[in-house]
DNA sequence: CATAGAAATTAGGATAACCTAAATTCTTGT
DNA sequence: ACAAGAATTTAGGTTATCCTAATTTCTATG
């Protein structure tokens, strides 16, 4: 029964690094210093001294050498400041009409400037949505959050069909591309065939076929949808 | 033909301080340190070195110990501030329910993180108004404001009647008690009496009358009714 | 299993924005 | 016209966040 209620709120790169450092761990357990200092563009050296201040604090545990987690304040911190980050990004899409390849960078300066009561207004203005505009789960006001995983569409055999319910959210060129091949969360994708070796893959959404690459593919999540045969991987 | 546009954004203070000190050049043509200080809730000694860099910077025009004033292109910076945070104040309270004696300090956050097209959206989504809730004249886009200078409820003789325009916009209370009393801008007010030597003033509102003191009069903005007799003040 | 290269940390600095205390300049009343 | 008090600035510090360069630790390969 530890973990005095915070007074001070957090600043904006203190958000930044938990949320950074939440989904590293999702990947990979612990999250390593130069992998936080690759994702906020920052000096791996900066990223060890903020580290040992944000673990002095409480919200992380760090063994030097070996990588950081998250505790469980520091979980819900990232949680808060995800959930204001995904329903702005709802709220701007839906509401005033963004873009989705623009929502991401205006939402990531917003998130820390946004009031708890301004979040809750946003989320229940738009019909309080469970994901947002790029198919990211949005965390309940109470911290909780689906972590269901997906496979990626690079995953799927040849002749399966499934459903698209995520891309990655921060490369405004690639999502206009997606846009523009109909990969939306949502979208029914049908893959066509695969060429070995990493090689291109045909897909074929509403009756119309693309070719992309498998480093494209892998950034789009999938479910799987019934097929005659069994199993859809 | 100098000015070199600027590359980098000016910060969240820097914007505060350009801000201040806009509003209090309207009232006395110069801002002194001390005005600056306690509008900011800062020590003198730092408005002092703030105000220096500033300077150097070619926001404004300082003479030490004389106060400051702001060059064009710091007007420009404080109008640009002023019009994001009337514009956030107006959605907040038009599309998102706020109470308007709320939006004042959640514009003052998200005032410094909202993008240019993020205020355009706002506004268009509103219908481009001319005021904030408070009656506070919004900066159009290419930087031009309404400068008409209102009287104060204080200054209404006795018999005469006036409409709000606006009211001073920072402090919750104040603003809670002014819509108890129905004092909101449009509302048509007349003077009843005064009493002498600064004593309190008895005005009608939609026909209930109310009593307050000459310093929340003056800072209630109005402008003049039409009346038998001329003139209002 | 030793060591080269990668990863991480420490050391030493910079900048922005604040502070208190001390010194300076201004203003005003007699 | 001058001295007291008010306003302002200067001096010296603090904190948060970042940097580069140097050093230390880890790890994977021959």
């Amino acid at each position: 029964m530890n973990a005095a209620r915070r007074v001070e709120p957090l600043t904006g790169p203190v958000e930044d690094y938990l949320k950074a450092i939440y989904e590293l761990e999702r990947g990979s357990a612990v999250a390593n210093t130069s992998e936080i200092a690759q994702r906020l563009e920052i000096a791996p050296a900066s990223v060890s001294g903020m580290i040992k201040r944000l673990s002095d604090q409480g919200l992380l545990a760090y063994e030097p050498y070996k990588g950081v987690r998250l505790t469980g304040e520091g979980r819900r911190a990232a949680l808060r400041t995800l959930r204001r980050h995904r329903v702005i990004e709802a709220y701007l899409s839906i509401a005033l009409g963004y873009a989705w390849d623009r929502v991401h960078d205006e939402a990531e300066q917003l998130e820390h400037a946004a009031s708890d009561e301004l979040i809750d207004r946003m989320a229940l203005a738009i019909g309080e949505p469970l994901v947002d505009p790029h198919g990211a789960p949005i965390p309940s006001r109470e911290g909780t959050i689906d972590e269901r995983e997906y496979h990626s569409l690079a995953d799927v055999a040849a002749g399966y069909s499934a459903r698209v319910v995520r891309v990655s959210d921060d490369d405004p060129r690639m999502l206009r591309y997606l846009a523009e091949l109909s990969i939306i969360p949502g979208a029914e994708v049908t893959l066509v065939s695969r060429e070995p070796f990493g090689g291109p893959i045909t897909v074929s959404i509403s009756e119309v076929e693309t070719v992309i690459g498998p480093s494209l593919a892998a950034q789009v999540l999938v479910e799987p949808l019934p097929h005659a045969d069994q199993p859809a991987y």
